[in-house]
DNA sequence: GGTAATCTGGAACGGTCGGTCAATGGATGT
DNA sequence: ACATCCATTGACCGACCGTTCCAGATTACC
């Protein structure tokens, strides 16, 4: 009956998010999205609500993409010692690689809107809780396997592999500098003797 | 012969830097500076050039700021350790008072605008770099002094506190818990030993 | 092929943006 | 008292904001 839709939510999505990513949520405009996306503005209304709707969706989506790709990873590593570090190596080489300095959606969006925006706020809550937690669940088969010492206290620990995490991410956006983030990678594996 | 100005430029641009401190730059307009600055919008551009003028301004007044206090705390402090120490106990402590959820408004600014802006990039370049370069300063004192070990190395150390310290300041403004930011507060001081 | 349902792109909306400017006001030197 | 000159103000500007709406295109079912 009705006529089919013509895009791919999933490819609009993906634009809006690199665009959201790059920029920001103010700064980027809705006329920014429709020339990005390659769709109406009716078309955007019609899907997503309004410009808060799609950053949702694209802010979800980044979150979905980033989970599944750490579970793969993590999936590949040799072992839990090493799925940590290979998370830090990437990151590093990413920020190395982004000559866009992109940094992490997640946060810069933490950065940018969690004080004054409560449905952001709440993600962005359980982004950084879903890290927090794979940082501690992995330190924690590493001391089972006999890989990390007993000495390391596992939730302390984590946490403190999250503010590393988050500093590596902001360096890369604002001071990409490789000496800087390979300091900050090696103290995150430091932290794990 | 001219009439002299009505204003105190300091109290004026203290006023604009809570403001894009709180809100970020983007999404605060002339409007809510004239409102909050107390003066006309003709004596703003008069004196700050356009609204990027004022917020180099406000950025600059601000990291004249915590230098300053940076630098008369250290001079209280009983030793570099202590320094370094009190730097992330205040900062623990400023996060859980401030209700507001401001962070630091030079690493919010380093998320929003480096990328996109040279001279406020060089501004955080600046500013990341006297951290970095004070907590290096702190750690050589505390070896010469003999209470800081001579196996810390003090490069490397010095940019985990900076990363360590970032990661605090954004928590600070997304995921203010008491324990997230001990947890890093004391992964700080066990650099040290 | 008719028809109903939906998608699509763009015109148009009121509001707000950053920035300008002419008129007013007030301090100083004569 | 007056002339001078700058600070100050707020009305005003064109551009752009997010959002709405609609006319026309397209599709799936009868």
């Amino acid at each position: 009956m009705p006529r089919t839709k013509q895009f791919k939510i999933e490819e609009a999505v993906t634009s809006a998010m690199h665009m959201f990513w790059k920029h920001g949520y103010a700064p980027t405009s809705m006329q920014d999205l429709v020339d990005c996306m390659g769709i109406g503005r009716g078309s955007i209304y019609d899907t997503f609500g309004n410009k808060h709707g799609l950053f949702l969706h694209a802010l979800r989506y980044y979150m979905d993409r980033c989970h599944t790709g750490a579970v793969s990873m993590l999936a590949h590593a040799a072992s839990p010692l090493a799925a940590i570090s290979n998370t830090f190596e990437n990151a590093v080489e990413r920020a190395l690689d982004d000559t866009t300095r992109n940094g992490c959606f997640l946060i810069n969006t933490a950065l940018e809107l969690s004080p004054h925006d409560r449905e952001v706020a709440d993600l962005v809550t359980q982004g950084l809780t879903r890290i927090e937690n794979g940082f501690r669940a992995l330190i924690e088969q590493g001391q089972r396997a006999g890989q990390i010492g007993r000495s390391v206290d596992p939730d302390r620990t984590a946490r403190s592999l999250l503010g590393l995490m988050i500093g590596l991410q902001v360096l890369a956006r604002s001071r990409p500098e490789e000496s800087l983030l390979r300091a900050i990678k090696h103290q995150a594996e430091a932290l794990l003797q």
